[in-house]
DNA sequence: CTAATTCCCAAGTGATTTACTAGGTAATGC
DNA sequence: GCATTACCTAGTAAATCACTTGGGAATTAG
């Protein structure tokens, strides 16, 4: 997993888009507007995203994109993956015997938790956020959770 | 948050020290070979983790480092924000307008969704990982579902 | 005391990535 | 046919990455 400035740029672009796209295609030169990312930046990242089908071009005056599915079958792993393609970390390539034997422990551990945060980020649809956010404007100043809270983990104070 | 190669480098290095610190230091040397990781960077690395308490340098023969702290009180976020440092994404600064007043509701967006890879991040520790792994040693070849899972969420099927 | 070992520190470097500009072409609507 | 939009390619300054070089400064073994 890789989550650079990169990925936020098309996750940003992404939630304007399902928020905006409600009637009408919307131009890059509006969510460029929006989000201040430069037009021919967001055509790359926009490219990345149609390639992967998360996005629909339609050309023309009153053209635009829209969302290639629905904002619930959209991750936002898929969105970064999309645009910052997943690069494989470990150097032992799965199989290797990485330096002494079973010192390649680290890498095990390293890739469970990589796939953690993984399946995390999948578990988000832009969907989710959407709605999130339209409950938010309704029940207005209410104190609310974070959206998925993790649980378990009760090792307190680490939050900088 | 920003979640780099350099990171991961971090994390696997501090997931070696954890491992293998149990009786003594470990040598920056040791993680360099075991990691495939050069000592320099390592160097780079650690001066910004000595920085942030997450390690403990001690000099002269038989030296090497320590974790700061107990694995229970380093969680993966504190590690990549030691040596990634978080960079503020959105524009509008928190009170600006944001082009056009309400439009600013996607940087909410993001701004949660953000807060939450964080806090997800912040709750799994060191000491988590290598439970984990000694777990999994004992019970062999048994399945074990991750770490901890998100729950909730069934929008299902969306795993690249 | 000396020499080896380790952490510590600073500067520089080629390769890659980032975010952007410039300059197009292709489809579509009025 | 003209404006509008998506689409495409190339180039670029700045930053970042992962590393090298070349030194220290503290500590220990002998």
């Amino acid at each position: 997993m890789r989550l650079s400035t990169k990925g936020r740029y098309a996750v940003t672009a992404m939630l304007d888009l399902a928020l905006n796209g409600k009637n009408g295609p919307v131009t890059l030169a509006e969510i460029s507007e929006n989000q201040g990312i430069s037009l021919s930046y967001l055509e790359q990242l926009f490219a990345a995203l149609r390639n992967k089908e998360l996005v629909r071009g339609v050309r023309g005056p009153g053209g635009g994109y829209y969302l290639g599915k629905s904002a619930d079958e959209i991750s936002i792993a898929n969105i970064i993956c999309a645009v910052d393609e997943w690069v494989e970390f470990t150097r032992c390539g799965g199989r290797q015997n990485c330096s002494g034997g079973a010192r390649c422990l680290t890498h095990t551990l390293w890739d469970d938790l990589s796939s953690e945060i993984f399946n995390f980020l999948a578990n988000i649809s832009l969907g989710d956020l959407v709605r999130r956010n339209l409950n938010k404007s309704e029940e207005s100043e209410e104190e609310q959770p974070p959206l998925s809270v993790v649980g378990e983990s009760d090792s307190s104070s680490q939050a900088a």
